[in-house]
DNA sequence: CTGTTAGCGCGTTCAT
DNA sequence: ATGAACGCGCTAACAG
């Protein structure tokens, strides 16, 4: 910035004025100065500017897993409207494990992001420690809960599963089943549906969980599992599209049909869910929504200094297909 | 760290080298000092940290898409591995313009990052010119070039698809096709693809570029417009799986058979193409392998200043399985 | 509209 | 093994 100043003839405040608001800075000068940098290929140091400042523009965003499809099209929304507010996103992959979680907290931490993203309202003590003690915006999101560290933009989990539950019974499925993966907000929706189908019926659908991460292959042998066990003629409600959509091929690998003998139903909504053959019943959450509200949640906080706010439950809605 | 050093009954530069060269620091003052962080929460600064040192311990990694998940297990083990070696990936999507990851290159480089990875290895002469005047160790991905930036980790694009174009024409089929999404590697793999077909039988294939991200939606459209353009009887290279499995279900959907009627050729090997109904016909990258090369390319340098190295060409293999 | 001064919280160097 | 002094490149006051 010295460099540009002199030579633009100018001092290097005034640089730093230029760049960060123009308005301060006469037409002349400012012509000046954008010919200096152009010159020099002077890029500014963002480090520099966040330290002096206290404000690093940089928004941290962690979440379970970047392949993971339903995440990214969150992240994706969310990103987009915090870069276009001028903030840089710093995206971290927690796994499965909450301990690495709370490692990247602390790593993210380090770098003074203005504000914080998480997925999920469950987080270590420590964590939400760390995050309380750091007082900066965040924002938790994808579930609700009575104790969010601070803003939450999600659904409820429980909800969406006796939803499905009670949609199974209702288009008259005697015999059902779960296949989910082992996350934590899949178990709590199986447990839901499992305890409204029951309720419905007083059947006890059977459950299976894959390992790793939801895919076709999972999904394949989820059904594969749920068949060698012995079920037959009824409903399996999935944790995710993909799963369920492995289960679909599964099911027609053996001969079997969709929904006939066995209706599907999957979680998400995808974009590939409408695309299936047959089509997928599945329960759809606003992703792109989610992803900007919890972003218009924070801005608010970080532009306007608005209070803290309740939890936002943004719901889901059952998309009726052919699978089910 | 004045504070905790205060604390503790040491300097600040002692809390400051305890936290980064335990070995210089007596036990006795170690424990004290981690007493004191663990009293006071304390979370090093790590812009300061970077500004001092001139060493942000953050790398660059710029991906047309997240949500594409050929780029996203490549950014997983690149992840792994650069996080195991001490440093944070901040990763941002540049979509498909040019110009948009000039500008975000500009973004990153301004946070003054260790290193850069890029993908692809086009990029705007303005983006180069960044690049070489920041002098960092930067590793282009995803492709080969004669003219690196810097390190260079990838495969051959013409040549894959000029191999998958002789595959396709020694297994006997004499009508192909095309079904492509509008990314610029793609269209040169299937430029090498229609060349080496018509090399070997002197017909030309078809083409049909689909709109927006590869998908099963965009797949089965892609099918959909080939179908209608009165193809039949034959091969279709596509450019991605995704696309392919998409190609698969509307072919079934019109009541065709894959790979009797329509034979189908994917590209990438995910996870999924070994579970699909036919199995997928693709081609594989190793992608997990190239994570890590390019990986180990960055730490070379940056831990041993290791010279400049040659473009590595890891290649891709057939996979043959039931769709084609 | 522009310049001066004083830090931001660390790592680095040179002492001891 | 520890401490004192300095500066990284920038922004925030204040003054003119």
């Amino acid at each position: 910035m010295e460099m540009v100043g002199k030579l633009a003839g100018v001092s290097q405040v005034t640089v730093s004025r230029a760049l960060n608001d123009p308005s301060k800075v006469s037409k002349a000068t400012m012509a000046k100065i954008q010919e200096a940098i152009a010159a020099t290929g002077f890029v500014p140091n963002a480090l520099a500017g966040a330290l002096a400042s206290n404000r690093s523009r940089l928004i941290s965003a962690l979440v379970p897993s970047v392949t993971n499809i339903t995440h990214a099209a969150m992240v994706q929304s969310f990103t987009e409207r915090m870069r276009s507010h001028g903030y840089q996103i710093m995206l971290s992959e927690t796994g499965f494990d909450s301990k690495e979680e709370e490692a990247l907290i602390g790593a993210h931490l380090s770098r003074r992001p203005d504000a914080m993203m998480l997925t999920g309202a469950r987080h270590t003590p420590a964590a939400r420690r760390m995050l309380l003690a750091a007082n900066l915006p965040t924002v938790e999101i994808w579930d609700v809960t009575d104790t969010p560290i601070d803003l939450c933009v999600g659904f409820s989990h429980v909800d969406a599963g006796a939803v499905v539950g009670r949609f199974a019974a209702e288009q008259g499925y005697r015999t059902a089943a779960c296949v989910t993966a082992a996350d934590e907000r899949a178990l709590r929706r199986k447990d839901a549906f499992c305890a409204a189908f029951h309720t419905e019926t007083s059947v006890r659908p059977e459950t299976v969980v894959t390992e790793g991460q939801a895919s076709l292959r999972s999904g394949r042998e989820g059904m594969s599992t749920l068949l060698d066990l012995g079920f037959k003629q009824g409903v399996v409600f999935c944790s995710s599209d993909q799963l369920a959509h492995g289960l679909m091929i599964e099911t027609r690998a053996r001969g079997l049909r969709t929904p006939e003998d066995i209706a599907i139903i999957g979680f998400g909504d995808q974009d590939f869910a409408a695309h299936t053959l047959p089509a997928l019943t599945t329960v759809r959450v606003d992703r792109v929504e989610l992803g900007s509200r919890a972003a218009d949640a924070l801005l608010g906080r970080l532009e306007h200094g608005d209070a803290p706010q309740a939890p936002i439950n943004i719901g889901f809605e059952i998309i009726r297909r052919d699978s089910a």
